[in-house]
This record gives structure tokens, sequence and C-alpha cells, in this order.
DNA sequence: GTCTATACACCGATAGAC
DNA sequence: GTCTATCGGTGTATAGAC
């Protein structure tokens, strides 16, 4: 496939154009928010009238679902990197976990609601763009219940539990850390419930290696 | 003020208004959603054309903030009878808050997206409309704080927790009782966790009254 | 004061010329 | 593929009838 001697330039250009609708409505979200994309304002930053859109795109809720469907893509990916690296100890593992889906959170409101918020009446992801997402939650439930004795009861509480305090971080501390401060605590809350082994402390740590 | 002998009857007349303009919009919003309420379909349903609806309300966010701010009161109201009325055993009694707020969170999906969720673009709640969440949170705050040795950070770990919950079960389960079932154990794990003594288990209730 | 009629600016979407 | 023109819908504003 790669070494395809000759190229589809005509492909090659429609896809760089899509490319660049998605990246102009996902600078509109990041901007005002993503109720706020508008066929006229991204036709207008991408040099087109509104209607050009539909040569693209189906309708706008297919530019939201393409949307989702990247961002979970890209969380897919970066969960993939993260899970071969991951510290041997359970609870050094899951707190590596967390705080990277924290902070992926946080990182970008507009991405965030879009891939787990209902903030955009009537759209649901396609079966297509959903299927990174259930990858993502599947490989998680399978890496955080190998943890340990974790029950799928318990998984869906640790996921609550995160989902909760990203919301709470959005509701309430919008760019500051006070929830981030929650995040190892709770963690800590949630995996002395399910049994994992408590981290060795600091001070055995320096007892150890003298 | 009650036994004024002249009633006023022009005043009576608005407050009804109001009263029926704010029940159809909550019917739009538990039929079809909250972001499908249109002042044109409010209108028709109280007999009346969309700009009439100008005569009893500011705008449309008016009306998404009284309603807001009834749906907090009526919480409020809730929360206080519920908190006269509680176990005196702390985790007992935090079962029983947790359970309260759960079942009045998910009874209604549009209500509390309105109330906690931000599924209408651009929607801020006036300090009016706000002041009895606030009243709720910091009696909350008060209650939980005072069941033994719980900080503030544990309180929103707590309030986090409630939260995920809810959007769990909104997410995953609508009209099921699968993350109902969750509850209980997450609110458990929680309880460990700042230290509150556990429930006398049935097994020595029994042995206590032979 | 309360409501209607009319209008405006904006939205997503479609038809059809080029 | 992109354009112009246009449609039915929205929230909102205002003039004027009663």
């Amino acid at each position: 496939m790669l070494e395809t001697p000759i190229r589809d330039r005509k492909a090659e250009r429609r896809a760089a154009t899509r490319r660049e609708i998605l990246d102009a409505a996902w600078e509109i979200a990041r901007e005002s928010g993503l109720a706020q994309i508008t066929l006229r304002d991204v036709a207008t930053r991408v040099g087109m009238r509104a209607p050009s859109l539909y040569s693209h795109f189906e309708s706008k809720m297919a530019i939201y679902d393409a949307m989702y469907g990247e961002a979970w893509a890209e969380y897919d990916v970066r969960a993939d990197d993260l899970q071969r690296d991951l510290p041997e100890h359970p609870r050094a593992a899951l707190h590596v976990m967390a705080g990277h889906f924290y902070d992926y959170a946080i990182a970008d409101l507009a991405r965030y609601q879009l891939m787990n918020e209902r903030v955009i009446p009537g759209f649901e992801p396609s079966a297509e763009s959903y299927a990174p997402a259930v990858r993502v939650l599947e490989r998680g439930r399978s890496v955080v219940t190998a943890l340990g004795d974790v029950s799928d009861a318990d998984f869906e509480i640790y996921i609550s539990l995160l989902g909760g305090l990203v919301g709470q971080h959005f509701a309430n501390d919008l760019g500051g850390d006070r929830v981030s401060a929650l995040l190892a605590r709770a963690v800590d809350m949630w995996a002395d419930a399910v049994g994992l082994p408590p981290l060795p402390s600091p001070a055995r740590r320096k007892k150890e290696r003298p």
C-alpha cells in the first residue's frame, strides 16, 4: 500500500481539505465553545461558503462525529503507548493511568465535553466513531482489573470517580489545580478498597538502599 | 402580610401565568430534552404567541434561570426535611443522604442536566438562582464534615463521587439500576477512607437483641 | 400592562447553475 | 466542487392594538 507508485492526488487533496475543516472546527470549539461552531464560521476560516462544506461532510453532526472519533482515536494511541511503559507496582500503575486520563481530560474542555458529556443537543456518535471509545474503555477495564482482584463493578466505580473529579474541575476550578490535588487521594481511597497493596513508603525506600 | 385584607388579584394572575409558562417549559424539557425548549412551543402550550412571553420573562435564558432556581430550591427544602430525620449512626446517615441525592438526580434527566451540567450553551445562573444551590452545598458540607473527622478536600471527593455515579447512570444505564447498585459500595469506600465507623453488622445486631 | 403582528439576523440545509 | 439563492427554523426586538 505505502509503496504504490501512482499517488491518488485527488484523494490526497480531499483528505487535506477535510483536515482543514476539522482543524477550523476544533479552533472555534477551543476559542468559543463546542456549541458555537457554525458552518458559516468554519467555511470562512477555510476560505469557502457554508454550503460547500456539504461536499466534504454530510451535515454539521457529521463534523462533530469526525471530531469525536479522532479525539477518542488519539486517546487510544496515547493510552496504548502508556500501557507499554507502566510501573510494575499495581498502585503506582493505577496512579499513572489516572493522572494520564485526568491530564488529557482537563487539557481541552471542548474536547472532553464532546468525548464524554452531552453538550451538543441531539449528537450521538456513529458506530464507527464510537469504536475507539469502546476500545479505550475495554482495554482500561482489562488493565485495571488485572492489577489485582478487581471486579467489573469496582472498575465502574473507578471510572465514575475519575469522571466526577474531571466534572468537578470544570465546574468549579477551571484553570486551577485544586481538584488535581484531590486525584491522588481519591485514587488511593479506591485502591485501598479493592485491596491493592500500598506503595513502598519513602521512608522505607530510604532504608532499603542505604 | 398573609392576612392583608385586599388581595392583589393582578399580581396573583401574573404569578399564575409565570407558573404556567414554567410548567410548560418543564414539560417540554421532560418530553424532548432541555435544549428542545423553544419560545414558540412554550407559548403555544400556554395559549400565547411567542413574543408575549417577553411580558413575563426577560429572555429565554431567564426562563432557564427560573427553572434552575426552583429546581435547587426544591432540593433545598427536601434536603432540609431529610436532615431533621437522619439516622444517628454517621455511616447510616451518609448512606441515606447519598441515596437521597442520587434518587433526586436520576428521577429527572432534564432537571439534573440543568442543575449540574452545561447542556445549555451560554447559560449561567443568576446570583439569585444560584443562591439555593450554594445553600444546599454548604449545608451538605457542614453535615458531612460533622459526621466525623472529614476534611473539606474529602468532602469534595464525596461530591465528585456522587456526581460521577450519576453521570455514569445517564451515560450508560438510563432507566436501569446497574449504577444504583454501585452507590452503596462507593459510599462505603469513601466512608472507610475517612474513618467513619462501620455499621453494626446484621449478625451482631441479631446477637444484641436475643 | 398584556398581547399581537411584523420584522430582523442568524442558523442548518437544499436546489441548481457553472 | 464551489458557487448563489433560498427555505424553514430559531431567539429576539419593537410598534401598536386593546
